[in-house]
DNA sequence: TATAAAACGACAACAATGTATAGTTTATTA
DNA sequence: TAATAAACTATACATTGTTGTCGTTTTATA
Protein backbone atom coordinates (compact mmCIF):
# COMPACT_ATOMS: atom_id res chain seq x y z
CA UNK A 1 0.00 0.00 0.00
CA UNK A 2 2.42 3.21 -1.32
CA UNK A 3 1.97 5.68 -3.41
CA UNK A 4 3.69 4.57 -5.95
CA UNK A 5 5.78 8.11 -6.53
CA UNK A 6 6.42 11.06 -3.99
CA UNK A 7 4.79 15.00 -5.08
CA UNK A 8 8.03 15.65 -6.11
CA UNK A 9 7.86 13.37 -8.94
CA UNK A 10 4.64 14.32 -10.00
CA UNK A 11 5.90 18.11 -10.21
CA UNK A 12 8.61 17.08 -12.23
CA UNK A 13 6.96 15.01 -14.84
CA UNK A 14 4.65 18.08 -14.53
CA UNK A 15 7.04 20.38 -15.32
CA UNK A 16 8.75 18.02 -18.22
CA UNK A 17 5.30 17.92 -20.09
CA UNK A 18 4.86 22.07 -19.34
CA UNK A 19 8.59 21.86 -21.25
CA UNK A 20 7.02 20.17 -24.18
CA UNK A 21 3.80 22.33 -24.45
CA UNK A 22 6.24 25.22 -24.21
CA UNK A 23 7.91 24.34 -27.05
CA UNK A 24 5.37 23.20 -29.74
CA UNK A 25 2.98 26.36 -28.62
CA UNK A 26 6.53 28.65 -29.67
CA UNK A 27 6.51 26.40 -32.79
CA UNK A 28 2.97 26.48 -34.13
CA UNK A 29 1.09 29.05 -31.95
CA UNK A 30 -1.77 28.64 -29.70
CA UNK A 31 -4.48 28.45 -32.28
CA UNK A 32 -3.12 25.90 -34.10
CA UNK A 33 -1.59 23.27 -31.49
CA UNK A 34 -3.69 20.24 -30.66
CA UNK A 35 -3.51 18.04 -27.39
CA UNK A 36 -2.12 15.63 -29.75
CA UNK A 37 0.56 17.74 -30.66
CA UNK A 38 1.71 18.09 -27.20
CA UNK A 39 1.50 14.26 -26.52
CA UNK A 40 3.61 14.09 -29.78
CA UNK A 41 6.33 16.26 -28.29
CA UNK A 42 6.06 14.90 -24.69
CA UNK A 43 6.34 11.11 -25.71
CA UNK A 44 3.29 10.33 -23.50
CA UNK A 45 -0.04 8.78 -23.87
CA UNK A 46 -3.33 10.50 -24.10
CA UNK A 47 -4.83 9.46 -20.67
CA UNK A 48 -1.83 10.41 -18.74
CA UNK A 49 -1.44 13.79 -20.56
CA UNK A 50 -4.87 14.28 -19.31
CA UNK A 51 -4.41 13.00 -16.33
CA UNK A 52 -2.21 16.13 -15.58
CA UNK A 53 -4.44 19.16 -17.73
CA UNK A 54 -7.99 18.99 -18.58
CA UNK A 55 -7.90 20.80 -21.48
CA UNK A 56 -5.59 22.51 -23.92
CA UNK A 57 -6.04 26.44 -22.17
CA UNK A 58 -5.48 24.61 -18.80
CA UNK A 59 -1.83 23.71 -20.81
CA UNK A 60 -1.33 27.07 -21.80
CA UNK A 61 -2.38 28.74 -18.40
CA UNK A 62 0.40 26.58 -16.26
CA UNK A 63 3.31 27.08 -19.54
CA UNK A 64 2.32 30.80 -18.90
CA UNK A 65 2.75 30.88 -15.57
CA UNK A 66 5.69 28.86 -15.93
CA UNK A 67 7.07 31.24 -18.69
CA UNK A 68 6.82 34.01 -16.49
CA UNK A 69 8.64 32.67 -13.58
CA UNK A 70 11.41 32.12 -15.22
CA UNK A 71 11.28 35.09 -17.25
CA UNK A 72 11.39 38.29 -15.68
CA UNK A 73 11.67 40.97 -18.09
CA UNK A 74 10.41 43.33 -15.61
CA UNK A 75 12.14 46.41 -15.16
CA UNK A 76 14.59 46.52 -11.85
CA UNK A 77 16.17 49.49 -11.07
CA UNK A 78 19.14 49.56 -9.55
CA UNK A 79 21.26 52.60 -7.53
CA UNK A 80 23.60 53.23 -9.87
CA UNK A 81 24.14 55.65 -12.32
CA UNK A 82 21.64 58.01 -14.20
CA UNK A 83 17.85 56.44 -14.10
CA UNK A 84 17.77 57.50 -17.72
CA UNK A 85 20.47 55.53 -18.57
CA UNK A 86 18.89 52.53 -17.31
CA UNK A 87 15.40 53.08 -19.15
CA UNK A 88 17.34 53.75 -22.15
CA UNK A 89 18.80 50.29 -21.62
CA UNK A 90 15.76 48.35 -20.77
CA UNK A 91 14.05 50.02 -24.04
CA UNK A 92 17.50 49.05 -26.21
CA UNK A 93 17.32 45.82 -24.15
CA UNK A 94 13.46 45.16 -25.94
CA UNK A 95 14.84 44.97 -29.43
CA UNK A 96 16.12 41.53 -28.44
CA UNK A 97 12.68 40.17 -27.25
CA UNK A 98 10.82 41.51 -29.91
CA UNK A 99 13.35 40.35 -32.55
CA UNK A 100 13.28 37.22 -31.04
CA UNK A 101 9.80 36.64 -31.36
CA UNK A 102 10.30 33.20 -32.86
CA UNK A 103 11.75 31.50 -30.35
CA UNK A 104 9.48 32.88 -27.35
CA UNK A 105 5.70 32.52 -26.47
CA UNK A 106 5.09 35.94 -27.64
CA UNK A 107 3.06 35.13 -30.89
CA UNK A 108 1.44 32.14 -28.84
CA UNK A 109 0.17 34.55 -26.54
CA UNK A 110 -1.04 37.19 -28.87
CA UNK A 111 -3.32 34.11 -30.03
CA UNK A 112 -4.02 32.82 -26.67
CA UNK A 113 -5.45 36.66 -25.82
CA UNK A 114 -7.07 37.16 -28.82
CA UNK A 115 -8.77 33.84 -29.53
CA UNK A 116 -9.19 30.99 -26.81
CA UNK A 117 -12.67 30.80 -25.28
CA UNK A 118 -11.07 30.95 -22.11
CA UNK A 119 -10.62 34.80 -21.27
CA UNK A 120 -13.79 35.53 -22.90
CA UNK A 121 -15.31 35.90 -19.92
CA UNK A 122 -12.39 38.91 -19.47
CA UNK A 123 -13.47 39.83 -15.87
CA UNK A 124 -12.90 36.47 -14.40
CA UNK A 125 -9.23 36.12 -16.18
CA UNK A 126 -6.75 38.48 -14.39
CA UNK A 127 -3.96 37.36 -16.27
CA UNK A 128 -3.88 39.94 -18.15
CA UNK A 129 -4.52 42.85 -16.28
CA UNK A 130 -2.22 41.87 -13.70
CA UNK A 131 0.63 41.79 -16.36
CA UNK A 132 -0.44 44.77 -17.88
CA UNK A 133 -0.40 46.21 -14.30
CA UNK A 134 2.50 44.74 -13.43
CA UNK A 135 4.77 46.29 -16.09
CA UNK A 136 3.52 49.42 -16.19
CA UNK A 137 3.75 50.04 -12.49
CA UNK A 138 7.55 48.66 -12.78
CA UNK A 139 8.01 51.45 -14.83
CA UNK A 140 6.05 53.78 -13.40
CA UNK A 141 8.36 53.38 -10.12
CA UNK A 142 11.25 54.07 -12.12
CA UNK A 143 9.65 57.47 -13.23
CA UNK A 144 8.67 58.60 -9.73
CA UNK A 145 11.98 57.38 -8.60
CA UNK A 146 13.53 59.98 -11.16
CA UNK A 147 11.16 62.51 -9.95
CA UNK A 148 11.99 62.78 -6.33
CA UNK A 149 15.78 62.80 -7.37
CA UNK A 150 14.96 65.75 -9.71
CA UNK A 151 16.61 63.49 -13.09
CA UNK A 152 13.25 63.41 -14.51
CA UNK A 153 10.40 65.93 -14.58
CA UNK A 154 7.60 65.03 -16.61
CA UNK A 155 4.67 67.31 -18.05
CA UNK A 156 2.11 64.15 -18.04
CA UNK A 157 1.28 61.95 -14.77
CA UNK A 158 4.03 59.29 -14.80
CA UNK A 159 1.26 56.92 -14.84
CA UNK A 160 0.62 58.34 -18.35
CA UNK A 161 4.19 58.00 -19.96
CA UNK A 162 4.18 54.54 -18.18
CA UNK A 163 1.08 53.12 -20.15
CA UNK A 164 2.42 55.32 -23.64
CA UNK A 165 5.95 53.34 -23.35
CA UNK A 166 4.11 49.80 -23.25
CA UNK A 167 1.26 50.38 -25.19
CA UNK A 168 3.74 51.35 -28.04
CA UNK A 169 6.19 48.43 -27.52
CA UNK A 170 2.87 45.98 -27.96
CA UNK A 171 2.29 48.09 -31.07
CA UNK A 172 5.69 46.96 -31.79
CA UNK A 173 5.22 43.30 -31.36
CA UNK A 174 2.01 43.39 -32.97
CA UNK A 175 3.82 44.87 -36.40
CA UNK A 176 6.48 42.38 -35.96
CA UNK A 177 4.21 39.70 -36.00
CA UNK A 178 2.26 41.15 -39.19
CA UNK A 179 5.08 42.16 -41.11
CA UNK A 180 8.53 40.91 -39.78
CA UNK A 181 11.50 42.57 -37.71
CA UNK A 182 12.78 44.02 -41.10
CA UNK A 183 9.78 45.59 -41.92
CA UNK A 184 8.96 46.96 -38.91
CA UNK A 185 12.58 48.63 -38.47
CA UNK A 186 12.25 47.52 -34.53
CA UNK A 187 15.69 49.29 -33.48
CA UNK A 188 14.50 52.43 -35.73
CA UNK A 189 11.15 52.65 -34.04
CA UNK A 190 12.60 52.29 -30.22
CA UNK A 191 15.05 55.26 -31.70
CA UNK A 192 12.24 57.29 -31.84
CA UNK A 193 10.78 56.30 -28.76
CA UNK A 194 13.49 57.33 -27.18
CA UNK A 195 13.72 60.34 -28.31
CA UNK A 196 10.18 61.68 -27.67
CA UNK A 197 10.73 59.82 -24.52
CA UNK A 198 13.31 62.08 -23.27
CA UNK A 199 11.06 64.93 -24.31
CA UNK A 200 8.36 63.59 -22.44
CA UNK A 201 10.41 62.74 -19.14
CA UNK A 202 13.05 65.57 -18.95
CA UNK A 203 11.61 68.77 -20.73
CA UNK A 204 14.33 70.55 -18.55
CA UNK A 205 17.58 69.86 -20.46
CA UNK A 206 15.67 71.18 -23.42
CA UNK A 207 14.23 74.82 -22.44
CA UNK A 208 12.95 76.04 -19.15
CA UNK A 209 9.91 77.02 -20.43
CA UNK B 1 -30.92 28.47 -73.36
CA UNK B 2 -30.44 30.88 -70.77
CA UNK B 3 -28.15 31.64 -68.44
CA UNK B 4 -30.61 31.82 -65.81
CA UNK B 5 -29.68 35.38 -64.14
CA UNK B 6 -27.76 38.49 -64.98
CA UNK B 7 -24.33 39.09 -64.07
CA UNK B 8 -25.94 42.24 -62.16
CA UNK B 9 -27.98 39.55 -60.01
CA UNK B 10 -24.96 37.76 -59.32
CA UNK B 11 -22.88 40.43 -58.14
CA UNK B 12 -25.72 41.88 -56.11
CA UNK B 13 -26.01 38.45 -54.29
CA UNK B 14 -22.20 38.23 -53.89
CA UNK B 15 -22.37 41.30 -52.26
CA UNK B 16 -25.23 40.36 -49.96
CA UNK B 17 -23.43 37.37 -48.75
CA UNK B 18 -20.70 39.46 -48.05
CA UNK B 19 -22.70 41.78 -45.86
CA UNK B 20 -23.74 38.77 -43.76
CA UNK B 21 -20.42 37.60 -43.89
CA UNK B 22 -19.64 40.49 -42.97
CA UNK B 23 -21.50 41.08 -39.41
CA UNK B 24 -20.69 37.82 -38.59
CA UNK B 25 -16.75 38.31 -38.45
CA UNK B 26 -17.85 41.19 -36.86
CA UNK B 27 -19.85 39.63 -34.04
CA UNK B 28 -17.45 36.22 -33.69
CA UNK B 29 -14.41 37.53 -35.05
CA UNK B 30 -12.10 35.23 -37.44
CA UNK B 31 -11.18 32.01 -35.79
CA UNK B 32 -14.28 31.58 -34.20
CA UNK B 33 -16.32 31.42 -37.22
CA UNK B 34 -17.44 28.98 -39.40
CA UNK B 35 -18.67 28.80 -42.88
CA UNK B 36 -22.12 27.39 -41.38
CA UNK B 37 -22.43 30.65 -39.40
CA UNK B 38 -22.53 32.48 -42.54
CA UNK B 39 -24.88 30.69 -44.16
CA UNK B 40 -27.05 31.03 -41.07
CA UNK B 41 -26.65 34.89 -40.93
CA UNK B 42 -27.26 35.17 -44.99
CA UNK B 43 -30.16 32.79 -45.42
CA UNK B 44 -28.27 30.37 -47.78
CA UNK B 45 -27.63 26.80 -48.27
CA UNK B 46 -24.44 25.21 -48.50
CA UNK B 47 -23.76 24.92 -51.80
CA UNK B 48 -24.82 27.92 -52.96
CA UNK B 49 -22.17 29.18 -50.77
CA UNK B 50 -19.40 27.29 -51.73
CA UNK B 51 -19.94 28.33 -55.81
CA UNK B 52 -19.42 32.03 -54.55
CA UNK B 53 -16.32 31.49 -52.29
CA UNK B 54 -13.76 28.34 -52.08
CA UNK B 55 -13.44 28.30 -48.64
CA UNK B 56 -13.57 31.17 -45.63
CA UNK B 57 -9.99 32.51 -45.89
CA UNK B 58 -11.32 33.37 -49.02
CA UNK B 59 -14.78 35.37 -47.76
CA UNK B 60 -12.78 37.01 -45.37
CA UNK B 61 -10.50 38.52 -48.15
CA UNK B 62 -13.58 39.42 -49.92
CA UNK B 63 -14.96 41.22 -47.00
CA UNK B 64 -11.99 42.93 -46.86
CA UNK B 65 -11.70 44.27 -49.79
CA UNK B 66 -15.37 45.45 -49.71
CA UNK B 67 -14.69 46.96 -46.09
CA UNK B 68 -11.40 48.90 -46.96
CA UNK B 69 -13.25 50.05 -50.17
CA UNK B 70 -16.10 51.73 -48.20
CA UNK B 71 -13.97 53.02 -45.03
CA UNK B 72 -11.26 55.14 -45.89
CA UNK B 73 -9.97 56.35 -42.92
CA UNK B 74 -6.67 57.16 -44.41
CA UNK B 75 -5.29 60.61 -44.21
CA UNK B 76 -6.66 63.32 -46.78
CA UNK B 77 -5.15 66.33 -46.06
CA UNK B 78 -6.55 69.42 -46.94
CA UNK B 79 -5.51 73.17 -47.91
CA UNK B 80 -7.31 75.06 -44.98
CA UNK B 81 -5.75 75.55 -42.48
CA UNK B 82 -2.43 74.57 -40.34
CA UNK B 83 -1.35 70.50 -41.26
CA UNK B 84 -0.56 70.33 -37.14
CA UNK B 85 -4.44 70.62 -36.49
CA UNK B 86 -5.20 68.50 -39.39
CA UNK B 87 -3.19 66.19 -38.16
CA UNK B 88 -3.88 66.70 -34.72
CA UNK B 89 -7.75 65.96 -35.31
CA UNK B 90 -7.05 63.09 -37.44
CA UNK B 91 -4.71 61.57 -34.18
CA UNK B 92 -8.31 62.52 -32.07
CA UNK B 93 -10.69 60.47 -34.34
CA UNK B 94 -8.64 57.49 -33.91
CA UNK B 95 -10.05 57.39 -30.48
CA UNK B 96 -13.61 56.69 -31.55
CA UNK B 97 -12.53 54.38 -34.02
CA UNK B 98 -10.37 52.41 -31.58
CA UNK B 99 -13.48 52.41 -28.88
CA UNK B 100 -15.77 51.50 -32.09
CA UNK B 101 -13.77 48.27 -31.82
CA UNK B 102 -17.14 45.83 -31.09
CA UNK B 103 -18.63 46.98 -33.92
CA UNK B 104 -15.65 47.09 -36.84
CA UNK B 105 -13.82 44.29 -38.71
CA UNK B 106 -10.69 45.14 -36.53
CA UNK B 107 -10.76 42.31 -34.02
CA UNK B 108 -11.22 40.01 -36.80
CA UNK B 109 -8.34 41.33 -38.70
CA UNK B 110 -6.14 41.32 -35.88
CA UNK B 111 -7.18 37.28 -35.44
CA UNK B 112 -7.02 36.87 -39.06
CA UNK B 113 -3.61 38.10 -40.04
CA UNK B 114 -2.24 36.19 -36.51
CA UNK B 115 -4.20 32.95 -36.92
CA UNK B 116 -5.09 32.16 -40.45
CA UNK B 117 -3.67 29.66 -42.85
CA UNK B 118 -3.49 32.17 -45.77
CA UNK B 119 -0.97 35.05 -44.52
CA UNK B 120 1.49 31.71 -43.64
CA UNK B 121 3.18 32.78 -46.78
CA UNK B 122 3.51 35.91 -45.85
CA UNK B 123 5.11 37.03 -49.12
CA UNK B 124 2.54 36.26 -51.47
CA UNK B 125 0.10 38.35 -49.19
CA UNK B 126 0.78 41.48 -49.32
CA UNK B 127 -2.29 43.05 -48.40
CA UNK B 128 -0.95 43.47 -45.13
CA UNK B 129 2.07 45.37 -46.17
CA UNK B 130 0.19 47.47 -48.80
CA UNK B 131 -2.08 48.46 -46.00
CA UNK B 132 0.47 49.45 -43.68
CA UNK B 133 2.35 51.16 -46.56
CA UNK B 134 -0.64 53.03 -47.51
CA UNK B 135 -1.37 54.51 -43.72
CA UNK B 136 2.27 55.41 -43.39
CA UNK B 137 2.69 56.73 -46.84
CA UNK B 138 -0.42 59.01 -46.36
CA UNK B 139 1.26 59.97 -43.17
CA UNK B 140 4.53 60.95 -44.30
CA UNK B 141 2.58 63.25 -46.87
CA UNK B 142 1.52 65.48 -44.81
CA UNK B 143 4.77 65.63 -42.45
CA UNK B 144 6.42 66.10 -45.65
CA UNK B 145 4.54 68.75 -46.90
CA UNK B 146 4.06 70.46 -43.58
CA UNK B 147 8.29 70.45 -43.61
CA UNK B 148 7.92 72.15 -47.10
CA UNK B 149 5.97 74.72 -45.86
CA UNK B 150 8.58 75.01 -43.17
CA UNK B 151 5.60 74.24 -40.37
CA UNK B 152 7.04 71.41 -39.06
CA UNK B 153 11.11 70.89 -38.84
CA UNK B 154 11.23 67.29 -37.82
CA UNK B 155 14.94 65.64 -36.19
CA UNK B 156 13.83 62.70 -37.77
CA UNK B 157 13.06 61.14 -40.99
CA UNK B 158 9.59 61.92 -41.70
CA UNK B 159 8.66 58.15 -42.08
CA UNK B 160 10.45 56.67 -39.59
CA UNK B 161 7.90 59.25 -38.22
CA UNK B 162 4.85 58.41 -39.58
CA UNK B 163 5.51 54.44 -38.55
CA UNK B 164 5.83 55.57 -35.29
CA UNK B 165 2.32 56.64 -35.27
CA UNK B 166 1.09 53.98 -36.72
CA UNK B 167 2.48 51.35 -34.36
CA UNK B 168 1.60 52.89 -31.59
CA UNK B 169 -2.19 53.15 -32.97
CA UNK B 170 -1.57 49.71 -33.33
CA UNK B 171 -0.71 48.90 -29.79
CA UNK B 172 -3.77 51.03 -28.44
CA UNK B 173 -5.92 48.70 -30.95
CA UNK B 174 -4.54 45.34 -29.21
CA UNK B 175 -4.45 46.92 -25.64
CA UNK B 176 -7.79 48.01 -26.13
CA UNK B 177 -8.87 43.96 -27.60
CA UNK B 178 -7.01 42.90 -24.08
CA UNK B 179 -8.26 45.52 -21.71
CA UNK B 180 -10.87 47.24 -23.22
CA UNK B 181 -11.43 50.71 -23.92
CA UNK B 182 -11.48 52.05 -20.32
CA UNK B 183 -8.88 50.43 -18.90
CA UNK B 184 -6.79 51.60 -21.66
CA UNK B 185 -7.13 55.02 -21.26
CA UNK B 186 -7.23 55.56 -25.30
CA UNK B 187 -7.91 59.17 -24.77
CA UNK B 188 -5.18 59.37 -22.23
CA UNK B 189 -2.67 57.94 -24.25
CA UNK B 190 -3.72 59.58 -27.45
CA UNK B 191 -3.08 62.97 -25.92
CA UNK B 192 0.44 61.88 -24.65
CA UNK B 193 1.17 60.88 -28.05
CA UNK B 194 0.18 63.91 -29.52
CA UNK B 195 2.16 65.74 -27.29
CA UNK B 196 5.58 63.31 -27.95
CA UNK B 197 4.29 64.07 -31.50
CA UNK B 198 4.36 67.77 -31.26
CA UNK B 199 8.10 67.76 -29.94
CA UNK B 200 9.27 65.21 -32.85
CA UNK B 201 7.46 67.71 -35.40
CA UNK B 202 7.99 70.69 -34.57
CA UNK B 203 11.05 71.09 -32.43
CA UNK B 204 11.20 74.79 -33.76
CA UNK B 205 8.20 76.29 -31.19
CA UNK B 206 10.77 74.79 -28.32
CA UNK B 207 14.01 75.98 -28.75
CA UNK B 208 16.38 76.32 -31.86
CA UNK B 209 18.54 74.23 -31.62
C1' DT C 1 -41.70 24.66 -72.39
C1' DA C 2 -36.86 23.36 -72.68
C1' DT C 3 -32.73 24.39 -70.57
C1' DA C 4 -28.78 25.93 -68.16
C1' DA C 5 -27.69 28.07 -64.17
C1' DA C 6 -28.44 28.55 -59.34
C1' DA C 7 -29.81 26.86 -55.04
C1' DC C 8 -30.58 23.02 -51.94
C1' DG C 9 -29.29 19.78 -48.49
C1' DA C 10 -27.52 15.07 -47.71
C1' DC C 11 -23.30 13.01 -47.16
C1' DA C 12 -18.59 11.20 -46.64
C1' DA C 13 -14.35 12.41 -44.69
C1' DC C 14 -11.66 14.25 -41.38
C1' DA C 15 -9.87 16.15 -37.14
C1' DA C 16 -10.05 16.84 -32.52
C1' DT C 17 -11.90 16.21 -27.92
C1' DG C 18 -12.51 13.92 -23.66
C1' DT C 19 -13.60 9.31 -21.63
C1' DA C 20 -12.96 4.60 -20.83
C1' DT C 21 -10.81 0.12 -20.43
C1' DA C 22 -7.49 -3.52 -20.20
C1' DG C 23 -3.05 -4.55 -19.44
C1' DT C 24 1.92 -3.18 -17.91
C1' DT C 25 5.46 -1.06 -15.10
C1' DT C 26 7.31 0.56 -10.93
C1' DA C 27 8.28 2.51 -6.29
C1' DT C 28 7.18 1.80 -1.88
C1' DT C 29 6.25 -0.69 2.35
C1' DA C 30 4.68 -4.52 5.14
C1' DT D 1 10.89 -9.94 -1.45
C1' DA D 2 6.19 -10.00 -2.46
C1' DA D 3 1.93 -7.39 -2.43
C1' DT D 4 -0.11 -3.28 -3.74
C1' DA D 5 -1.66 0.96 -5.51
C1' DA D 6 -0.51 4.47 -8.43
C1' DA D 7 1.18 5.92 -12.83
C1' DC D 8 1.41 4.94 -17.29
C1' DT D 9 0.63 2.85 -22.13
C1' DA D 10 -2.00 1.83 -25.96
C1' DT D 11 -5.98 1.94 -28.07
C1' DA D 12 -10.81 2.17 -28.78
C1' DC D 13 -14.82 4.91 -28.82
C1' DA D 14 -18.62 8.13 -28.88
C1' DT D 15 -19.23 12.79 -29.87
C1' DT D 16 -18.95 17.02 -31.97
C1' DG D 17 -17.90 20.29 -35.39
C1' DT D 18 -16.44 21.43 -39.75
C1' DT D 19 -15.24 20.95 -44.49
C1' DG D 20 -15.91 20.49 -49.39
C1' DT D 21 -18.48 17.66 -52.86
C1' DC D 22 -22.25 15.96 -55.43
C1' DG D 23 -26.66 14.45 -57.12
C1' DT D 24 -31.11 16.50 -57.16
C1' DT D 25 -34.51 20.10 -57.45
C1' DT D 26 -36.00 24.68 -58.52
C1' DT D 27 -36.34 28.62 -61.34
C1' DA D 28 -35.72 32.49 -64.62
C1' DT D 29 -35.44 33.30 -69.10
C1' DA D 30 -35.00 32.47 -74.27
Amino acid sequence: MAPKVSEEYKKKRERELIEAARKVFIEKGFVHTSMQDIMDKAGISRGALYSYFDNIDHVFIEVLKYDDQKDIQYFVPSDEGPLWLQLKNWVEEQQYYIEAIDHTLLYAKAEFFLSSNYPNDKDNFPYIFERYNKTTEAIEVVLNEGMRKGEFRPQQSTRSIARYLITFINGLMLDTFQLGHERTKVKDQLSVLLFSLEKLINPNTQNEE
